[in-house]
DNA sequence: AACAAAAACGGAACCGGTTCCGCTTGAAAC
DNA sequence: GTTTCAAGCGGAACCGGTTCCGTTTTTGTT
């Protein structure tokens, strides 16, 4: 079947150091250059990377952490890694934890093991026990969403989106606001984003601002938000992230609210279901794919030892659609 | 830093075999294994996976090639079948190919390169080249999403779930119908869908259908919604994909219809996000994760030579939901 | 033409496992 | 008390590459 470096070496009469060399680029001669050539394009002879990682301790796969495939965010900035590690030759290995913390240590050192050049980890939180997988394995780690002072991190400038956001909420002229957050152990999410939002506030005109907080998924976003309703009837709700929105947008129709005349609404994320849905919602868009491939020249960066910030920060953009009244001042 | 078994061997006082035994199963006496066990301990040895993939000429990684990460299908198959890898100890590994046919061959012959156990297609159109492929690498091969006779496939049931829906929309009593499908190049979904819609229109009142193409994609699918409704004013949209039903679903916003009332609209995959939007959408519902875990199982069956069917049915669901009036009777 | 330097090449060791083969030992069988 | 056999173990070869080192050949210089 799929011949060896012996078995070219002895269809063109050489040694196989001879022909490791001419594959690796040392010096041959033009005669045996060609025979070798010849050998190589007559059996499709490819090397075994088994027996070139083993020999080099090395490899050049790109391990990447993610706590699960099916989001919007995920899939691009793991389509931006991949686009852009192919193209320097590298490749990925993707390890999704389903969002188990614990699963994600065991991929480090799973990664680890199989002597990955490199991690990539799309990161939710950072324990420390991940901190000692980190320091244990000795290997690039690039953090993707969360900063922390020890490693290498590319982060969405959430602080600015969120005080952005808070701005763009007043201007608007709306004064009776929900935030819906998330829990504080995000700090991306959960901490970056309001406090750049509280910031915003603190700096405008008096207004009513009231803070809770939910669960990432839809159906908890929703079940929160009806609850909201009854209690504070806000006329905007600011959402941590586009899938809470979402949660807030069906629990409007369900109460039966059009949108966005008895309420606002807001996101985070810039998910490309925002735009498809009706009304399409306002969110502040960050731009995964582009920081999965930054992430990856990174890594690479890394990986080759050449210096790096220790902090990249991607921007983001505030999209203007239905889901806001962009005419009308509300409660003066 | 990472510990060899000749380490292990030297620590414990034995013959490196001795401990590859120890290892693998095989005898060692009470006392030895005592020592052995100690030394791993205590190194925290684990075998270099690169000298053991070299010798055994094998891999436990199945790689899995998707033609795009960032789709609800694609990524809930994925999840499917690393759950179930994972469960049976063996690894996934991803390949991207950006809805290129060109990568998927290239990532049959990296594979095998590679010496992957085996390979999982997530498959849009077969082609020559594909078969050429996969007869030249000789490792195991399973084809999700579409049918082929020379190699094992899982599939969704499209023709019955076309056949159904068939059913389903006369029986709602829509007489005037668009069908939007998609190239017959892709067998599952441009042509067994439609054939099962046929089969169920031939059988059932006279009514009036008109079969149209259009692309995958969200904005060409609405870009044809908007021809198809100047011209002919379908009372309901059958689409083959939820997202060219989502397409549709702008194109009948802008048009400043409502649905279900002046139009309904129905898709095919039970996508999340068809459950999200409002009106929600009525479509045929596969089971994504489900069927990445069988096919996991098959693979894993087909690696260890285990016989298997060569075709696999996973099944389907219509879902009722509000984008088609199930009150009233339309034209009749 | 003689000689130094550089290029070309082969041989062997090595990476870290697994496996085959053969030797020793102790227990069971007769 | 031999013989028999299996369990336990060590040594060595092997998987398929890379790399070091030393020898031969070529090239260039004077």
């Amino acid at each position: 079947m799929s011949s060896t470096i012996s078995d070219i070496a002895k269809l063109a009469g050489v040694a196989k150091s001879t022909v490791s060399r001419f594959l690796n680029g040392g010096s041959v001669g033009e005669a045996t250059r060609k025979k070798i050539e010849k050998a190589i394009k007559e059996t499709g002879y490819t090397p075994n990377p088994f027996a070139q990682s083993l020999k080099a301790k090395k490899t050049n796969i790109i391990g990447t952490i993610v706590p699960r495939l099916d989001s919007y965010a995920a899939s691009q900035t793991l389509i931006g890694i991949d686009e852009q590690l192919k193209e320097m030759n590298y490749q990925m290995l993707i390890s999704n934890t389903s969002q188990s913390l614990e699963r994600e240590i065991e991929s480090i050192y799973s990664f680890a093991n199989q002597k990955l050049a490199g991690i990539i980890l799309l990161a939710t939180e950072i324990t420390d026990k991940h901190i000692q997988a980190f320091e244990a394995v000795n290997i690039p780690v690039l953090l993707i969403g969360q900063e922390h002072k020890e490693f290498h991190s590319l982060i969405h400038d959430d602080y600015h989106a969120g005080y952005e956001m808070g701005q763009y909420v007043l201007e608007k002229g709306y004064r009776n606001i929900a935030y819906l957050g998330v829990t504080e152990k995000d700090i991306a999410v959960g901490v970056k984003r309001k406090q750049g939002f509280k910031q915003a506030i603190s700096e405008g005109p008096e207004c009513q601002v009231h803070y809770y907080e939910t669960e990432f998924n839809i159906p908890a976003a929703q079940a929160s938000a009806y609850k909201i309703i009854k209690e504070s009837k806000p006329s905007i709700f600011v959402c941590a992230t586009d899938n809470i929105a979402l949660g807030v947008l069906k629990a409007t129709y369900s109460e039966g609210l059009t949108i966005p005349k008895d309420l606002a609404i807001t996101g985070f994320g810039g998910y490309e279901v925002t735009e498809i849905i009706h009304p399409s919602l306002t969110t502040a868009k960050f731009f995964y794919k582009e920081a999965g491939q930054t992430a990856a020249k990174h890594m690479v960066d890394l990986v080759n030892e050449r210096p790096i910030e220790k902090l990249t920060i991607s921007k983001y953009e505030i999209i203007e659609r239905e889901s806001v009244d962009t005419n009308s001042k509300h409660i003066l």
